[in-house]
RNA sequence: GUCCCCUUCGUCUAGUGGUCCAGGACACUGCCCUUUCACGGCGGUAACAGGGGUUCGAACCCCCUAGGGGACACCA
């Protein structure tokens, strides 16, 4: 049995707790069946991957201790499978579904495909776009091939009546209408391919026998069940776990809660607790046991005990389990470690100096000078913004427009803080001590201290981003209605 | 809107037709321990979404309704 999880990169580098999750099930499935756990990194999206946030998620998993097997070596090096080492292979594969007659190329433009959905939707019809729907003239294609225009290549799919039999480890056999399913594209017009051909292809190689995968992916089922049997290759059995989701059970999004494996490291949170956290969601041991290692989970795997509700993340029991971890785990000297490891270390003291430094005229201002930085979340109220001024409104926004381009910046350095920031303060022309000024006690939780740039650097991407979330939780936090008013003015910031 | 998935205490869950007027854990709470705060120990409050079937018997099987979630991209 070989079983992969997907390793998919996210814009801003976090590496997702969801990730982890599903790898966590994908390791203790096959290590119970003592199969492999493999690890296919999906990295042809340019505008998701970089070489740091790909790094950034294989490390988290490493820290979390899901080592994953090096895999059979089918053309590519040892090691997590890469799509980009694999970019001619897709492009022979598309090209061999068209000879088939199994896919086509498509020279639709964006326009026509907005006009057709459109079109389809007002006749009251899905928004599944068919190869019927998509075809034109032959004059005209060949005009546009002439021409040199973009195309994609696009796969043939059932316009009949009828619905497509998928097989779920968990669910049982589920019931999709072929009605909903488009011609997908299978290669970009870039060249590069979709996650659906991808997968099918990287799948095959890698001989992966099951898939373990999030909810989402139900509805695609179809496609992938029909790429493999135009490739005449075997499907893996697919098992759908459940989604984590945010307290108010939508999807774990990092608007409300906070998703990165890296903000929970940073916090404190030992890679056991946290890893232990992670298999309760959805799944329990037989004999109901709530403390567990990885080693445990794995003896004691069952797929079938995974349960399908999805799991609310609650960091109140994340905590008390961690407590568990500390209290019951280590003795002194390795907690000692831990520490030191953690956060007091002399790499991290003489990063911190420069700033103390200057500040300091006895030994003990250290520590208050520099408590903040190790500390998780910081006890502010609302009146801890007192000094600043102007209205609590307008200060709730700053500290919102801060955070959305702190979310947006992918490289975490001093210098590209600071410009960031003041290009929003001049954005709207306000000075920039001034929009600075919140943003200091969010960070440090005091009116005085190192500079907020310094700080944010030191503090990391997550916890100063956690940390500007929760000012703007404790002024009142930003409503439905008046978050759509800031987008829209975010937005036009952004153009002028 | 269409399709799919899901539904046991506030939260994580046990439960696969009788042993369930539903068990454990977090949170909350009472008491004990304790110079304090924690930790620890012993208790308490609190749930089968609703309605129909099937069955001698239903949290468990079937149907309907409701609620929640997900998907509907040249993102994964």
């Amino acid at each position: 049995m070989t079983v992969r999880t997907r390793v998919a990169p996210s814009p801003t580098g976090d590496p997702h707790v969801g990730t982890a999750y599903i790898a966590l099930f994908n390791m203790c499935f096959a290590k119970a069946h003592g199969g492999e756990f493999l690890l296919r990194i999906e990295d042809t999206d340019q505008t998701r991957s970089t070489p740091e946030s790909e790094q950034a998620i294989l490390d988290s998993l490493r820290w979390l201790g899901l080592d994953w097997d090096e895999g059979p070596d089918k053309g590519g090096e040892h090691g997590p499978y890469r799509q980009s080492e694999r970019m001619e292979t897709y492009g022979q594969y598309a090209r061999q579904l068209v000879d088939e007659g199994k896919a086509f190329v498509c020279y639709r433009t964006a326009e026509e495909l907005n006009e057709l959905r459109e079109s389809r939707r007002a006749a009251g019809n899905g928004t599944a776009l068919k190869p019927s729907d998509l075809k034109l003239p032959d004059e005209e294609v060949a005009k546009r091939q002439a021409a040199g225009d973009a195309y994609v290549i696009r796969m043939i799919v059932p316009e009949e009546e009828g619905a497509c039999a998928v097989e779920d480890m968990l669910r049982g056999t589920i019931e999709l209408d072929w009605s909903m399913v488009d011609a997908q594209i299978l290669l970009k017009s870039d060249g590069m391919p979709t996650y659906h051909l991808a997968n099918v292809v990287d799948d095959h190689l890698m001989e992966i026998t099951h898939v373990l995968r999030g909810e989402e992916w139900i509805n695609s089922a179809p496609k992938h069940k029909l790429l493999y049997e135009y490739f005449g290759w075997d499907m893996p059995q697919l098992c759908h776990l459940p989604l984590l989701r945010n307290p108010d059970k939508s999807k774990l999004s990092k608007r409300k809660n906070p998703t990165s494996i890296l903000y929970y490291q940073r916090m404190g949170y030992l890679p056991e607790a946290l890893l232990n956290y992670l298999g309760r969601m959805g799944w329990s041991m037989p004999d109901e046991s709530e403390k567990f290692s990885l080693k445990q989970m794995q003896d004691n795997f069952d797929i079938q005990r995974v349960s399908l509700g999805g799991p609310i993340f609650d960091v109140e029991k994340l905590s008390w389990l961690n407590g568990m971890w500390i209290r019951e785990d280590l003795d002194e000297a390795q907690l000692a470690q831990r520490l030191i490891a953690w956060a007091f270390n002399e790499e991290n003291l003489k990063r911190v100096l420069p700033h103390a430094q200057k500040r300091m005229e006895t030994l003990s201002d250290f520590a208050p000078l520099a408590s903040f930085l190790v500390s998780g979340t910081l006890p502010l109220s609302a009146d801890s913004f007192a000094s600043v001024k102007g209205e609590p409104e307008t200060v709730v926004k700053g500290l919102q427009f801060a955070l959305w381009r702190m979310e947006a910046l992918t490289s975490w350095t001093r210098d590209n803080i600071w410009n960031e920031l003041k290009a929003v303060a001049d954005a709207q022309d306000v000075k920039v001590k001034d929009f600075l000024a919140p943003l200091f006690i969010a960070i440090s939780g005091s009116a005085a201290s190192f500079s907020v740039v310094d700080s944010m650097e030191l503090l990391g991407p997550d916890m100063s981003r956690a940390r500007i979330r929760h000012a703007i939780d404790v002024l009142g936090g930003v409503s439905k209605k008046a978050m759509k008013r800031l987008d829209k003015e975010y937005q036009q910031l952004g153009e002028s």
